[in-house]
DNA sequence: TTGTAAGCGTTATCAG
DNA sequence: CTGATAACGCTTACAA
């Protein structure tokens, strides 16, 4: 392992010089600057980034704490990241996949030294003491808290004001029984998400019916069996909107066994825009959540703080989501046929026309 | 910042004992390991994963070096390598993303020192000597080489024999004019698929016809484009392979566009099993691709790499492919209705169900 | 069983 | 402009 030592040697300088040229400091003589150059290259030295570290405890990487996400929405958000880090020259120590709060600790106590910061997505309410823990440690940002946060950072999704114009969609179209299919309990997304459709609810002077909310956990199943309840309901709900979209494929599945037809029967939304959601038969109206921005706003979030540590105060920025109007709910323009295969799309598909963005044209590696 | 001399002071101890006591060293007394635990826990003392690392030398870290995938496959390789690095106490320091090899060479670069091996993947034809030069320095694992790469170890999806498999499908449906449209020309994925292509048919007896190539570049528009030339040809093609299911997706899309009707007048094929396949109409025929299994394979054959460095030449696991047999491509079994949705998946279906296994059934988080 | 001290590979502070 | 040398926080001989 070739270090600052051997190519001090090779260009006849000491390790001082070597290290200034390595970080491009002015005071060096041209001459010795290319001794250096060329004995680097010769030698092939590449710095230690652990020594760096220690010295001047700078790391340029900055830690992610997720839970056991999975699919595009966490690919997402590692993309968003990734990218903007890319930027400011940082890279990411991700550990996802915690079982429980003690593991989300002790993956955050081994980044203890190796991360300029922290990313935590801990979307679970009861672990809001672990987040304050690692706050206290790491200048942090927030992902969808599980509770306000002292002195830290925060970005959400506005799972509240999606659900909330969701519902007020459905209202418009003329419905008034509007059953959901609730997500997780202790879920933050999923409460914020019922937050928003009791709330638009209320607005519109309707009394929510706890017997229209129908317990869920994300799952496709939890749709199915949710709507097998509510389709015994008398009278039924016209419209279901789910916690997410694969509730939502749950939902779907069922009415098709029950020969019901959407949205002529009734009336289906999901949460998420996941890309299955197009495809589906009938392609499905959802809130769109754009992880990747998420991702990006989560690291400019930590990039401010890093930068002025003084205004610490807790700032919480929340992402917009955007209604995606397809087949499920019906609609209020005339339906117009699903040919998605158009070099352009037509104007009247401004929302769904989003989705693309997210899907860069030129994949490599394999295509999936 | 609480170091190990604060430990060793409050514990009325030296740190060689606060250490000893940290790395649960067995030559301690009861007495002092008792202090030390107290102290450290007063103090809220954790470790610096950084000064440890310059000591010792290990990192306990690994690197991961990806392009821009994005989507399932991205995500699921990454939590594949992270669930089983779980196991061995390894994090992951991901940089994605990479635009050219430049790009590639400067992020292991400043991964020199924090990390203790590496996962490269570089489907690029031409960016074998680069990852010539990440192999020299990182007991490196190569997933899907470019090119045969002495003493590393590579994990490979198999996507010869994957194409391979699908091309004998369709003849033995009585296909013999079967067109295909390739991924991106240097891609080692998109040239292993078509190789399988071109060797199945000979295997057949056919030769294959450079006019039923077409090329394409893993997105659904070139799907499009290349259907719209196929379509032309004549005699047509009964089938099509698509070197992805993107792909596959605007070939389904141009075939719709042309009022022709799948499987009847034109039979399609994809690559991957993404999870809309399932979702598209007709469901997409399809070669599944475990991208979870290819992280787990990697990390292993780091491991192994690790444990064994004197074996250190070139082992290469190619992971099978699972022929996933829907509707695009007609069936030998009468084709059954559509019904995902049953609680259990009746057994005709072995090949589709086994998709499920990807996608766990306790989703946390925003369920995207 | 415990403590002292020499590294690990850098950066940064001094003198020169 | 350059070179010694002292950190950085920890592990690990080596001594006691």
């Amino acid at each position: 392992m070739v270090t600052i030592r051997d190519v001090a040697r090779s260009a006849g300088v000491s390790i001082a010089t070597v290290s200034r040229v390595i970080n491009s400091s002015p005071r060096v003589s041209d001459d010795a600057r290319r001794r250096v150059h060329r004995a680097a290259s010769k030698l092939d030295y590449w710095p230690n980034g652990t020594a760096r570290s220690l010295t001047t405890s700078r790391t340029h990487v900055l830690g992610v704490l997720l839970p056991d996400l999975f699919g595009e929405f966490f690919s997402e958000v590692i993309r968003g990241l990734d990218h903007t880090a890319r930027d400011s020259k940082f890279q990411i120590l991700v550990s996802s996949s915690h079982a429980d709060t003690r593991d989300l600790i002790a993956a955050a106590q081994s980044m203890r030294g190796r991360i300029d910061g922290l990313i935590a997505m801990v979307p679970e309410r009861g672990s809001a003491a672990a987040v304050r823990s690692l706050v206290r440690r790491f200048p942090t940002v927030v992902v969808n808290p599980p509770a306000a946060i002292d002195s830290c950072r925060a970005v959400s999704i506005g799972n509240y004001e999606g659900a909330h114009a969701m519902v007020q969609h459905l209202l418009g179209l003329g419905h008034t029984r509007i059953a959901m299919v609730k997500g997780p309990p202790g879920n933050v997304d999923a409460e914020e998400r019922l937050r928003g459709y009791r709330a638009a609810l209320k607005a519109a002077q309707i009394e929510p019916d706890p017997g229209l909310e129908r317990p869920g956990d994300f799952t496709e199943s939890s749709g199915y069996q949710a709507t097998e309840a509510l389709l015994r309901l008398d009278p039924r709900p016209t419209a279901i909107f789910a916690a997410n979209d694969y509730t939502a494929v749950g939902v779907l599945g069922r009415l098709r066994d029950a020969a019901l037809e959407v949205p002529r029967d009734m009336a289906v939304a999901g949460f998420d825009d996941i890309a299955i959601s197009q495809y589906l038969t009938p392609a499905l109206t959802t809130v769109q959540v754009d992880a990747y921005q998420l991702g990006v706003a989560a690291f400019r979030a930590f990039i401010a703080q890093l930068r002025s540590p003084a205004k610490r105060g807790a700032r919480h920025e929340v992402l917009p989501t955007t209604l995606v109007v397809r087949q499920s709910c019906g609609s209020l323009r005339p339906s117009a046929p699903i040919t998605r295969y158009r070099r352009q799309a037509p104007a009247e598909w401004s929302t769904a026309a989003a989705a693309p963005k997210r899907r860069p044209a030129a994949r490599k590696g394999s295509g999936a």
